[in-house]
DNA sequence: GCCGGTCATCGAAGCGCTTCGACACCCCCC
DNA sequence: GGGGGGTGTCGAAGCGCTTCGATGACCGGC
């Protein structure tokens, strides 16, 4: 490493070629003879040559990041969220971009002012509303972006998501063929239904139809995350439907309260009651018993998120909806 | 918002003044008339220019961009992790600098290469190790660094982090007036121990100081994340000190299973048992009972580390070492 | 032996900004 | 009324890179 920071220019003279042969190597934008990029291949790890991102930018219009804008919301399962982000930083760097990360405090601001100052070259966004404000931004926006998740009116944009709708119905369908007539779904906190946000809606939705398409019975609820509320719902829930014999959580913060309640309530996992979670793997295997679940498939979703956005980066086009098929894993809590 | 890039030739042009006052007039680097300046501004916003951050760093030789380097390792509770790089991100936007996401998987190489392209002006890590590989690497780096953790050999470093020792002594002596006398210490999972990062080993080393000062009984066990095992762990603990009374919990994801397990032992909070957890406010509040608990300070320490940064970037001298003083919450489970 | 066409490389012109030195201008003091 | 010292503003030179058009060198075909 030596102190001063190697140019272009350097790597173009220390090779005996011009700078722009060596940028041409670089970019492959046009032919170069094998032995000409060998020796400036050379030259540039004798001398740890890296591009200046700036200078890269500025010349070529293309700053080679990605915004990934992650608002923290109230309700929202910070680990999954995680897993997503990391998954879109990984992904990113196959794409040899990097990833600047946007919070929502300084609200859709954010957005316009790194579009505009070039910072960046598209957006990834992650839990997406309904009803987004950011999402009418987007639109009239040049840089292109792919949302996690689908608001109301997606139509023009382009969306990823797990099929919550199916992996609601899954979760029916498999308890409907353990034999379970009745059944319930724990699902987000109530402030997550009425902010709108799609997936809670979505896997009830799901749910639903499935409870009418396998004629069992089966009631939606929110559900909170502590334990005591938790606890008040399930004994109220268990009392009211004595026959009451699956459950359905769609809630990760939840899950570790619903088993110690069930457990409190005397009842058994899965001999009383079974219990099918929509969760990270992770907290799926680590619970207990545990659970048979439906995973939310973090890695894939933040990859395909990248890719599309790379896509449409490189000016094709891409599908609008992309929804990826849940897996049912079967564990012991079924 | 024009579709062509409003560039600071447009906003001179516009205002009637050269480009270079402009351009100081936006860095206040020279003093500039107030009606010029006026006039600057108001053309500023009337074109709606936002400078292009690749020709600025260009220029300037500062991106105004921080890396955050954020490892997601097994063992670490994420959401907290994710608090502190929140508030990293907001107290970056008022220095007017973002924040680019670095995770582990490209490992140093990452490292060395956004500071190589200058994409970066300083780093900002996180979830640091005793003998973390990244501590060489920064120390060889010309942009300056802060960690939020302590490595084993902290010397010429910045670091910030809770004072984890204070908070384990401050829940000794909390239990220890409250008159427990046979205290346990339910910390990380084993293998955060092995890998020797610093906060459990500290929070640790406090509590056993603390026991000694305070002339109480006490033994500080590692402690898993499943349901059974800590309920394995408890039920042993408890059979073999049948005059415990008093434990102390660092470990957010377990927090709720020692909760679940006690009861499910036969045992009150805090009539039996009294509780005192190390954990964000939120998982305390959440909890039933509601936990007494020393908080930690995630908006702070990520606060103090970007102001740390920054007056390293502006040449200032700053302590290598800040520790941030525990608050203990009282709630209802001591 | 000359011509047209590749192929490989070069040189120079920017990209949009910061910064340095220069230079009016004005005011005050002797 | 001329000199000295601030102020406020300007022009031009880069920062390190990409990209476009130009230029040789070399080849095969007639």
């Amino acid at each position: 490493m030596s102190g001063r920071t190697v140019t272009i220019t350097e790597v173009a003279r220390h090779a005996g070629v011009a700078v722009s042969t060596v940028s041409y190597v670089l970019s492959g934008k046009r032919t170069i003879s094998a032995g000409t990029r060998r020796r400036v291949l050379d030259s540039i790890d004798a001398l740890g040559y890296h591009p200046h991102a700036g200078a890269r930018a500025l010349a070529s219009k293309r700053a080679n990041v990605i915004a990934l804008v992650l608002p923290l919301r109230a309700g929202m399962h910070v680990p999954v969220l995680m897993r997503f982000a990391s998954a879109v930083v990984t992904a990113a760097r196959r794409y040899d971009h990097d990833v600047l990360l946007l919070t929502a405090d300084e609200g859709t601001d954010g957005i316009r002012r790194v579009a505009a100052s070039a910072l960046v070259d598209a957006f990834v966004l992650m839990d997406v509303e309904l009803d987004d404000n950011r999402v009418p931004l987007l639109r009239e926006l040049a840089e292109p972006s792919v949302l996690i998740g689908f608001p109301a009116e997606p139509a023009g944009l382009t969306c990823v998501d797990l099929d919550f709708a199916a992996a609601g119905g899954q979760c029916v369908a498999h308890l409907a063929e353990r034999g379970h007539t009745r059944i319930a779904l724990l699902g987000a906190p109530a402030v997550v239904y009425e902010r709108g946000t799609g997936f809670a809606r979505r896997t009830r939705e799901g749910f639903v139809a499935a409870v009418a398409a396998h004629r069992v019975k089966g009631l939606a609820l929110p559900c909170e995350e502590t334990f005591d509320e938790v606890y008040a719902t399930l004994s109220r829930l268990l009392r009211d439907q004595p026959d009451l014999s699956g459950l359905v959580v769609h809630n990760e913060a939840a899950v570790g309260h619903v088993l110690s309640a069930l457990r409190q309530l005397g009842r058994r996992v899965p001999e009383d009651v079974a219990v099918v979670a929509i969760c990270p793997d992770d907290v799926a295997e680590r619970a207990s018993p545990p659970l048979t679940s439906v995973l939310i498939p973090a890695e894939e979703v933040g990859r395909e998120a990248v890719r599309l956005v790379m896509e449409k980066l490189d000016g094709k086009i891409v599908p609008e909806a992309t929804l990826l098929t849940p897996q049912l894993a079967l564990r012991s809590s079924t």
